[in-house]
Formats: structure tokens, sequence, C-alpha cells
DNA sequence: AATATTTTTTGATAAATATCAATAAATAAG
DNA sequence: CTTATTTATTGATATTTATCAAAAAATATT
């Protein structure tokens, strides 16, 4: 259980440690969707939600929920893929990239500050449904079997918080990077090869650093052989020492 | 809205910046208590409390929750202040502080990972209740107002972290420590006087910073007489400085 | 296609923070 | 009360990371 914490070393391996005893753990816990929800409604519960629903689509780069306005909706994501971020005095923290079928604004339900704690935009078209916050906490009152479903999305989004405070504290800008492409690649998109739809100033702001320092490392990778890189596609050529680096770094 | 950043400079003024069009909002919103959620329940539903659970007292430094144990209760803390951490490979980081009245183990309610997330232990004499998880859900799926109060209560906890998050990613050494000065005063003590059950190397974990760094800084604050320290117990002298290092540091 | 604009990349440097080592102070143990 | 042990503090130094500036590449505009 002794890990002697090394650094990243082209020369010669890229760890040095005495034991392995813990299987590898991504930060990124897989994304769960949200769709099921709806499966535990009645005929009449449902009916409530379709007459305090707006359905609407969005371009890319466009808001779907801006950070300290009111929280009057609770959004579902039909289609498309979204980043969630906290907008701070000086800078900007993506907390997570959302797919479809997911809610937004879950966590600003019954909170005494009434506003949204967090500014979401459409990386890519989205189709969404927006719901009246009314509406949807009278559903959550009638429904106990929903409320619950949806105290576990709460907590499941808790947990990949947990460990992102973890990564963002314990980690080096090495292993940020790692955990950053592979959460990319298990998590958001499924596979080893995928086009990301963030700048770097964004892939920046998702793993906590400056895009120089992130580019730097990006670069680093590429020449080490662990990813290749053209634009905004990356292909992951060395999965197992990034979850070194990851868990390492 | 303009700020222009500056670094805390004792020489002259602590900043140099151009206008101040925000109030202070500090990182550390004020903690709510649970125990109202309680008289949401009917007889019935006490009862079934009642009959599954368990009184336990806990000394200082005692754990309560084990990080990666099986969540099999919620707890709720009568009486006692406890810690919450997180147990990384390398580091520890310290979530919150956690008072009297206070359900513990929330957020591993419904999660697939039937673990918990983090570790808690006692920072002095603890009476807690132990709720068997099973009597709980049950609890929660008979009365759906106590159901919604608890997502209030997870919701708040995830408030907070939102706030955390981008306190550890945005601020540099000098605003992690006011904001965690600031975050004992307002939350935890609710006064400008007040003796620690924390050592260095946990107020360092609190911070986010190295145990060398954290003390220097505390030092370096009670040489420009914002506090004055004496072993554990802290004084704030100027608290309207120690808001502005903790915003714009 | 040529030009302007933005984004990405590289290099040099400064600043921030952690680490290591040594000492001092506080607490515990005998 | 003295000694041992832990915790806190200080100083020196190395490492990490951010910042600034400039160049290159990519994208948008005319």
């Amino acid at each position: 259980m002794i890990f002697i914490k090394k650094y990243y070393d082209k020369s010669q391996q890229y760890f040095i440690f005495t034991e392995t005893t813990r299987a590898y753990m991504s930060n990124c816990i897989k994304d769960i969707t949200h769709n099921e929800a709806f499966e535990l409604l009645t005929e009449s519960e449902l009916l409530i939600l379709k007459n305090n629903k707006t359905s609407i689509k969005y371009d890319k780069g466009e808001v779907l929920i801006k950070q300290g306005t009111l929280s009057n909706s609770i959004i579902f994501v039909k289609k498309g893929i979204s980043k969630i971020y906290i907008e701070g005095s000086q800078k900007k923290i993506i907390l997570t990239i959302k797919r479809d079928n997911n809610f937004l604004g879950l966590s600003s339900l019954y909170t005494e500050d009434k506003t949204y704690q967090y500014t979401v935009t459409a990386l890519e078209k989205c189709k969404v449904e927006l719901y009246d916050k009314m509406a949807f906490k009278e559903v959550l009152r009638k429904n106990v079997a929903f409320s619950n479903e949806i105290i576990k999305y709460i907590n499941h989004n808790t947990s990949r918080f947990y460990k992102r405070l973890l990564c963002i504290t314990e980690k080096n800008s090495r292993g940020k990077v790692a955990d950053m492409i592979l959460c990319l690649s298990n998590h958001i998109f499924g596979c080893l090869e995928f086009t990301i739809p963030l700048s770097r100033q964004e892939l920046a702001e998702f793993a906590g650093l400056s895009m120089e320092n992130t580019i730097r490392i990006l670069k680093e990778f590429e020449a080490d052989k662990l990813i290749k890189l053209k634009g905004k596609s990356f292909k992951i050529k060395n999965k197992s020492m990034l979850e070194r680096i990851s868990e390492f770094g």
C-alpha cells in the first residue's frame, strides 16, 4: 500500500513505485442517463409535465442555463452535448460535459438560493425540454418513486464531484490532463478515437490548468506516443500508461 | 467589473484593483441543520426509524464513517463536531466540518456504488444515531415531504461543493487560507474568536495546501494584524480585509 | 485568393507552492 | 520533573505552474 511519489520522467520509466495493490479507478465515473425517471410517472403526472413543457433547440455556443439567474426551469436534454461550468471572478472551471437524456438544474431544487449555481452552454446542436419548476415539484410531491429516482441522479452527480475535487487537489498537471483524456474517452465518447467539441482553452478549464500548460502536456503525451493529436481529434494509443499517469501523477 | 489581479503586498496596500462592483460572498455558505426533517414524519414512520436505530457515542478521533466501506447506515449527529474528508492515494482533503443536528451519508442513497465516498471522524465527543439504511429508505418511500426535504439537504451540500471547487481552482494560497478562516468563523463557530479542534496538518488539508505553506500564511496574517493566533485559538481582528483576500486572492 | 482575425503553439521567464531539513515548542510518558 | 515524542515553525531550495510575448497555424471575412 506504499506508493513512492514519482515524477513522470521521460528518460527512464514513467514511474517508480513499490507496490500496486489497488486497481485503477478512473476519477471520471460513468455517467448515467435520466430517461428512466419518466417511466415511473402516471398518466396524470406525465400530463402535468406535458402541460408545463417548452421544447427548444439550441445552437452550438448558446446558453441553456446562466449562473446567477433565477432557476425557474428543470431542463431535460433530449439530444446534444453540453458543458457545465462555474464562472469565478477570474477563472472558469468546467464541472462536466453532459450527454443526451440528462436533467440539468436538479441541484437547484429546494435550495434557499433560488438561482442556478452554474452555466450550461451547448457544445453542439441541442434539443431540450424546459419544465416549469413549480410543475416539476408538484410531480415530485405526488410521486415518491420519481422523487427517489431524482435523489439517485443528484447523488450520482455528487459522487463525481468528490472525485473531481480529489483529482484537482491531489494530482499534478500531467495527472490532470491524463485524467481528462480518459474521462473524455470513457465517459463521453466511449471509444479510443474521438473528436472533441472543445477548444484548447476549454480543455484547460476542464483540466483546471492554464491553456499553455495543457497544450504542452498534450504535446508531451503525443511525443511519448501515448496519444495521437490532430487539431480536435484525439486517439488514445497507450491507455494503460495514461491510467498510471492519472493515478500516480 | 474589471478586476486587476493583484498580489497581496505588505509594503503597499493589500490590493490594487479598479472597481468593486460585486458584494463579497463567502465561499463557505452557512450550513443548515437537518432536525426539521423528523417533524415531517408520522408516528408510524418515526416508529420505523426508532426500531432501526442505534445510539452511539464516539470519542475524539474515532471514525464514524470509513470511506470505501459498505454504506449500511444513515447517521444523524445529535451532538459534536466532525470532519468529513476524502482519502486520496497521497493526500487527504477535508470537504467540510459538520456540526450538530446533521445527517451523514445521505450522498450514498440510491447510488450504484454501495460504499461511502468519504471518511468522517469525530473532532470532539459525538453523540450519533445510526439508522439502518433499508429502514430509512422505507420511510423515504412512504413520505414524499420527507424525501423532498432530504433532496434539500443534499442540494445544499452540493452548492457548497461547487463553491469549494471554485475556491480550490481559482484562489491563490492566501485566498484559500483567508477563506478557511472565514469559513471556520462564520459557519462553524459563528463568532470572531474560537478554538479550533484541528491540527496544523488538518488545517492544511482543509485549505488544500501544504502544512508549511499554511503555517507561513497564518503567520503572515498575524504579522499584518488580520488575526491573532495562539496555538489552536484564533481571533479575527480585520474581517473585511480577510474577506478581500479571500475574494481577490 | 488575399487579408484579417482568432486559436494554437513555442519559448523565456517569473511567480507560486511544495519539499526537505533543521530547530523550536508543545504534549505525552515514564 | 525529566525525557521522549509528536507537532509546529522557520529557512533554504527545488519543482511546478502560470504568465507574458511572440510566432505559427487555422479559421473567418472580404
